[in-house]
RNA sequence: GCCGGUGUGGCGGAAUUGGCAGACGCACGUGACUCAAAAUCACGCGGAGACAAUCCGUGCCGGUUCGAGUCCGGCCACCGGCACCA
């Protein structure tokens, strides 16, 4: 080594070193830490820039947790079934499993490069047999808990992938995976009841250190909202309809009733003349697909015939249909009060339906409206709740109901049963066995994991079936509870089954009595650090919440949320737009590590922007960092045989240094940690010429602040500096706050507000002091004006008002 | 439509509780070294101005304050989430 910086031969040295004595060793006498990436799908396009910037990170924190004295679970592993494999193996005639395999190489290759302190021991993949089978055994203990169930009904049907999805995969009416739009196909379904989860999962976000944006996010999928349930009689029958609403304040505006055309008496009640139309109109909403009908806003219904009457007041109010009630919200069924919502509004204009209004704004006189009054006022035409506000009529509403037996208080969510099951054939058996004398039986745990069957062709089907059920041999299987023949469940699990407990599993992976030992996970878990893209706001991030509740309730952990803190990095964009091989825009670390090092890329990456903020990636930025690690090099070279004592100066740097990195690095603020280094290293390198070298302390601190950073430049410094073991075996330094003293402060100068000049003061100088002093560096300011008052906030600023 | 976020030089971005706007870096310019170039080092780099004093300047308009990028009110633009959830 010279004083070149050598940055292949360093990082190359380093490297083999440390797998031989990793720097991260377990030792129970020290405080745990779990930071953890979100696992990667092992895709055949490998890793940008933009994926090694979240991966930068975990690591920069792992390590700095180690520096700080902490025993550090920092692992990897692969999301590794799923359709993409799928499909690449369906076009090209080779297995997933093999493509898997060769993927996973590939990005693990590519990972090496970031040099990050995984422990490879604890790799895991989803699509091993020793995995899913406790991803299958998970599923089993749903079953018999209740909470899986087989339910025919609509579902989201994405016609590319041939396949169902779940309701958080659809979103806008868009397949998540492939961007096609949804249709609706009625079939027969595995669900997993995650609304029963769904008080716990809104209410215990409250106790998560996560971005608000993401809580938020989850809160509104949740979509939890308060209302009455009430009764409406229909005139001349003896059907009762049961309508929800968060608005019973309004009930006395109530001119109309929806159903949804899926509603159980959306046919029986229409009256005879009205039959052929009430049929037609809901023949023709169940064509629709899920994006027509969200997407025509023009109203469509059809009357009944019938009335129900209104509760409070008798009124006779006709029942219509139409699908802009949902018919799986609520009851499907719904009071209208046109005065006072935009929907019922428009209905009532297109099918002239009367409206009354009773909410008027306070201090207004009640006129004719031209468009629904949602906001806040008082309650009029409405002798329950005449003159009381909107917010108190709300509260008061439902007691009324209640009391009058009309109704009852009651809550809502969004938030729907999770759909389950998958006609494909990349993912896990769901371990089930249809007999056709005991129904349907789970597959006994000793019989986990249902295996996937290797076969050659699995080619997805049209029909909602999955290419499993064209396996003779694999389907026929006897039931483990009477022995006679039987057949097994086809269909698959969704991609989001492996990762919603993986996390569990790498604290003890190859356990093969349980998912994972109580001791692994009481040591371990939960994660206390979970590094991501936002997109998976409110898929597998509610998933995994799910399953660890789940887990929590059965006793298998004893934690019930698996991601104390969550951070989601930004997205590194090359010319204003995702990176993305149809672009052309993608930049590899490859050439940049060839041409840079490790070091000076991982520098980069975290200097590029704020790490939660999407960044625009310049290539020619790294110059910059490259130019000031040559730099750090040249200086510890240049010093670091001087040995000078310390002196005031060289302290005042030193401990200033170490706070204003540890407190950045604390808020994760890493962009400006590394503007920090760059700033105070120079002043040592200033300050190394003035005196002619510089202590060793002050070298010593800088490269373990590095180290998290620019792991091999800080190593390879700190044994030239004749240091015996690992930089990463030095304690992160703590500031001599004694030395942080200075005796002298420079003031800024203002008069009216506006900066003219500094003094210097002694520290200690007070205020009447400081102010005459000012007055005599503004005098020639000052003349002739008459000040109107003195402004002075103790060591920050000087203002003199003058007229 | 509803909800959230963001607007600061040519560019990426700094700026504790309101207290010197533009840290740090990129790009660019000038100089030193060199036969020359690269690399490196030094200096400059928001706009206007006789490139002096000074004035203007953090999306726009207004307010509070001795003092506003920061707080308040009203807009505008862009990005993200949800979208007939009664």
């Amino acid at each position: 080594m010279n004083s070149r910086y050598d940055f292949a031969a360093i990082e190359k040295k380093w490297r083999a070193e440390w797998e031989k004595n990793p720097i991260n060793k377990e030792d129970d006498k020290k405080p745990k830490y779990y930071c953890l990436d979100m696992f990667p799908y092992p895709s055949g396009k490998g890793l940008h820039v933009g994926h090694w910037r979240g991966y930068v990170l975990s690591d920069v924190i792992s390590r700095y947790k180690v520096l700080q004295g902490y025993q550090v679970l920092h692992p990897m592993g692969w999301d590794a079934f799923g359709l993409p494999a799928e499909n690449y193996a369906i076009k090209n005639n080779v297995h997933p499993e093999i493509s898997t395999k060769a993927n996973i190489e590939n990005v693990k290759r590519q990972l090496h490069e970031i040099s990050a302190i995984y422990d490879w021991s604890r790799e895991i993949n989803t699509t091993d047999k020793s995995y899913y089978k406790w991803t299958q055994w998970i599923f089993a203990r749903m079953y018999e808990k209740g909470l899986a169930y087989e339910k025919e009904m609509p579902l989201n049907w994405c016609p590319s992938c041939k396949c169902v999805l779940a309701n958080e995969e659809a979103t806008n009416g868009v397949c998540e995976r492939c961007g096609s739009q949804v249709t609706k196909k009625n079939l027969r379904q595995w669900m997993l009841k995650i609304t029963a989860y769904a008080e716990r999962l809104l209410k215990d976000l409250d106790k998560l250190d996560w971005p608000e944006k993401v809580k938020k996010m989850q809160s509104d999928w949740i979509g939890k909202s308060y209302g009455a349930e009430v009764e409406f009689k229909v005139k001349d029958s003896d059907k009762v309809i049961t309508v929800y609403t968060t608005r019973p304040d309004t009930l006395y505006g109530a001119t109309f009733m929806v159903l949804s055309p899926e509603h159980k008496y959306a046919k029986e009640l229409a009256t005879n003349e009205n039959k052929k139309a009430v049929e037609d109109y809901c023949y023709l909403a169940s064509t629709k697909s899920s994006v027509d009908r969200m997407s025509d806003k023009e109203k469509t219904g059809v009357f009944t015939g019938r009335y129900g009457i209104n509760p409070l007041n008798g009124a006779l109010i006709p029942i219509w249909i139409s699908d802009y009630v949902l018919a799986d919200y609520g009851t499907g069924a719904i009071m209208c009060v046109p005065a006072h919502d935009d929907r019922d509004f428009a209905f009532a204009k297109k099918f002239n339906l009367p409206i009354v209004q009773v909410i008027k704004p306070e201090g207004e006189e009640e006129k004719e409206l031209t468009e629904a009054y949602t906001g806040n006022g008082i309650v009029i035409n409405s002798p329950l709740f005449n003159g009381m506000t909107v917010a108190e009529a709300k509260e008061k509403a439902p007691h009324i109901l209640e009391e009058k037996g009309l109704g009852k208080k009651t809550v809502n969510y969004k938030l729907r049963d999770w759909v389950f099951s998958r006609q494909r054939y990349w993912g896990e058996p769901i371990p089930l066995v249809h007999c056709p004398h005991c129904g349907t039986v789970v597959v006994p745990d000793n019989q986990l994991p249902v295996e996937l069957p290797m076969v050659e062709s699995y080619q997805p089907t049209d029909t909602g079936e999955s290419p499993l059920a064209a396996i003779d041999s694999w389907v026929n299987t006897t039931c483990p509870k009477c022995g006679g023949p039987a057949k097994r469940e086809t269909n698959t699990m969704p991609q989001w089954a492996g990762s919603s407990w993986y996390f569990l599993r790498y604290t003890d992976p190859h356990n093969d009595k349980e998912l994972a030992s109580k001791e692994a996970l009481k040591k371990w878990a939960p994660v206390d650090m979970y590094v991501g893209g936002v997109e998976h706001a409110v898929l597998h991030l509610l998933y995994a919440r799910f399953y660890t509740k789940f887990l929590y309730d059965i006793g298998v952990i004893d934690f019930d949320e698996p991601f104390i803190r969550l951070f989601n990095q930004g997205m590194i964009n090359k010319d204003g737009s995702k990176m993305s091989k149809s672009k052309g825009n993608i930049v590899s670390p490859d050439e940049l590590v060839k041409k840079y090092g490790c070091d000076s890329l991982r520098m980069y990456e975290l200097f590029v922007g704020p790490p939660e903020v999407d960044s625009e990636w310049d290539d020619s930025g790294i110059d910059g960092v490259f130019r000031y690690l040559s730099r750090v090099w040249k200086f510890v070279y240049a010093n670091k045989d001087k040995n000078l004592t310390p002196t005031k100066e060289s302290e005042f740097i030193k401990n200033t240094m170490i706070t204003q990195i540890t407190q950045r690095l604390n808020a994760l603020s890493t962009n400006t940690v590394v503007s920090g280094f760059m700033e105070y290293t120079t002043k040592m390198i200033d300050l190394a010429k003035e005196q002619g070298g510089i202590d060793k302390s002050c070298i010593d601190t800088l490269l373990i602040l590095l180290a998290p950073f620019t792991p091999h430049l800080a190593e390879e410094l700190w044994s030239q500096m004749g240091h015996k073991g690992s930089v990463f075996s030095a304690k992160w330094p703590e500031a001599d706050k004694s030395k942080l003293v200075v005796d002298e402060i420079t003031i800024p100068l203002q008069i009216n507000g506006k900066f003219r000049e500094n003094i210097v003061v002694d520290t200690d100088c007070d205020k009447e002091t400081i102010i005459n002093k000012a007055k005599e560096a503004l005098a020639t300011r000052l003349e002739g004006k008459t000040i109107v008052k003195e402004i002075y906030v103790p060591k920050k600023i000087v203002n003199i008002v003058i007229k």
